[in-house]
DNA sequence: CCCACAAATGTTACCGATAACATTTATTTT
DNA sequence: AAAATAAATGTTATCGGTAACATTTGTGGG
């Protein structure tokens, strides 16, 4: 067992004989004060304050069998896209006295694995996963845990266990209409490598289909894969003005890449939309303040974040949700740049 | 105690009876495999596939009276600054199997007095703080606890335990100084609210000690606070053309300001920086990429999560760091904007 | 003044792992 | 071959709380 001489800290019991009372009396003044009487309280207080007892609570987890964390697994922390999320399932969580973990998967789905098994070891009494892949492994044994589980992004055809997100098919068709509507006819594609990455997948599935829908096509070597950051945008733009210099719109699936195009048109001068429409497929502060600012498919992600802590609490709670799987939408915003 | 009806997992010596071996000779099969015989170990280990086993690590912290768990609070997971550092705390702690749990204090005292509280219940092993400001309950919560703490970003002159950063003061005075030496004299500076942020402040008297060392100072009405966002950094700007539309040079202490104030300037058809000069306090891929690219502050973050992290480590494995103060410097780096 | 019943507190067993020590089995030394 | 040493496995007590049940104390009704 765990007869160890470090940890000289205070027990539970350590307060209790303090206090002239019994562990457990010390137990019910912490969680159900109304159980005890108010001097009996107390004095409990006045021990705990003075020694500086801090309750520990893996023992309680141990004891209860239940714990308050739950986890969040992101792609990527560097994308401060996520902090929306991260903002709305905090403010559901936190009054109800749960704590929310981070982590970063760095988009590798092995990583992502031992993260999510590491936290199934941790007993996380909800896990959140944010638009990324998994492995078998991970599915099986996240299913087999009963950890209530919430996918968010995309939209999947078969969830793990619950699914709060958008279409990214309808996105991309979405912004396909947008571009026939403002009278574009001749368009690019410029994303990351679409590979491992469903979303972007359906995006530009999406986007294409809204074409064809017009009796228009895209030149498949207008579809171009680049690496992620600003000066990959341009890079990208440049490739498709080289191969297309009267293409007439491009879509950025992808935030920093359309913002990275922009730059690269105010250096050579071209006017956007002008000369240029450009739209972007993720709404943030910079997407609304460069100039000129960018169209772009603004998902609710707050939202999306509230939602998803809901779910995992009503689970908790033994309420089966109505809806394991919601659709929270999203909106083509209109900006200067188409 | 936690008898249960819930919890339908299985156990250690659940594996331990279904492998006909003690539940000792499974712990030590899944730690220290070496010390059991290889048959031994891999009739355990096809148990503990075939049922799924995933040892509870609720109790074996407690058993074992420690964690691998580290805790990192930051005061807002919106900001991607982050980012660099979680990756360099990460880029340690991963390949030695402990897990980091990031948390959001939104820039609130209070809330990462509960959030620490929380973390020290659940003994995690190591504390990273940046940038954030205590409480005094805090503060002495964190050095009872005896758990090891980093704080990250500026230096400060009485850290809790440990820290790790820049000196903010001399990041204010080398931005003086850089700008000094580009020959510019009619200086403004911008920023968030200073109060209760040391480094704003710090970055503040640095910038106006270097204006005084070469004879200069800083019209107090050139100094501005104001709201974050891009948005803002506009208006910060517009605020001090307004007061002085002779000024050559303003110091945004802030990424995102500086930004807004760019766009600002593209806006009004001024000159960066034939007309004024701006520089910027954080170094990013905006920064860089921008049109003009702007000038500013290098900190090494990542190196800041590398540095913390072993340091954490270090006193974890019982040695006594040389140094628990660690000046990681910084570099000004001039791009178009000055 | 006794009994029924609620309020306040205590007792006990145990959550699921592990450290320390004990025991058995295999291997080597003299 | 007996003794000494190492390798492999088992036994026991326990980490610090909590659920369930037991007990004591307090209250009101007849």
């Amino acid at each position: 067992m765990g007869k160890k001489k470090t940890s000289f800290n205070i027990s539970m019991s350590d307060v209790a004989k303090l206090a002239g009372v019994s562990a457990m009396t010390v137990s019910r003044a912490l969680r159900f004060p109304d159980l005890v009487q108010p001097e009996t309280l107390k004095r409990i207080k006045t021990v705990v304050d003075t020694v500086g007892y801090v309750p520990n609570r893996i023992a309680a987890n141990l004891s209860s069998d239940r714990t308050t964390q739950i986890a969040l697994i992101v792609p990527s922390l560097g994308n401060a896209l996520y902090s929306d999320m991260i903002q709305g399932i905090s403010s559901v969580l936190q009054p109800q006295g749960y704590q929310l973990m981070v982590s970063d998967s760095g988009y590798s789905e092995e990583l992502e694995e031992k993260l999510i098994s590491a936290y199934i070891s941790h007993r996380v009494c909800g896990i959140v996963l944010h638009n990324t892949q998994h492995t078998l492994r991970t599915r099986q044994a996240l299913k087999a845990s009963g950890i209530p589980c919430v996918e968010t992004g995309n939209l999947q055809s078969n969830p793990i266990d619950m699914n709060v997100g958008y279409s990214n098919y309808k996105a991309g068709l979405a912004i396909a209409e947008h571009l026939i509507s403002m009278g574009y006819s001749r368009m690019g594609f410029a994303s990351l490598e679409v590979k491992n990455n469903i979303r972007l997948r359906e995006r530009r599935r999406g986007f294409i289909a809204g074409l064809k829908k017009a009796g228009l096509s895209l030149n498949p070597e207008l579809i171009v894969v680049c690496e992620g950051g600003l000066k990959n945008g341009a890079l990208a733009l440049e490739k498709i003005l080289k191969t297309d210099p009267n293409v007439q719109a491009v879509f950025f699936a992808g935030d920093v890449l359309a913002a990275g195009a922009i730059f690269e048109c105010q250096k050579r001068g071209i006017k956007v939309p002008a000369h240029l429409a450009i739209v972007a497929s993720d709404d943030n502060d910079l997407m609304r303040n460069i100039i000129p600012s960018l169209s772009t498919v603004h998902f609710p992600r707050y939202e999306i974040g509230v939602k998803s802590a809901q779910l995992i609490l009503e689970r908790i709670n033994g309420v089966s949700p109505k809806h394991t799987k919601i659709d929270v939408g999203f909106t083509v915003i209109r900006r200067e740049s188409t």
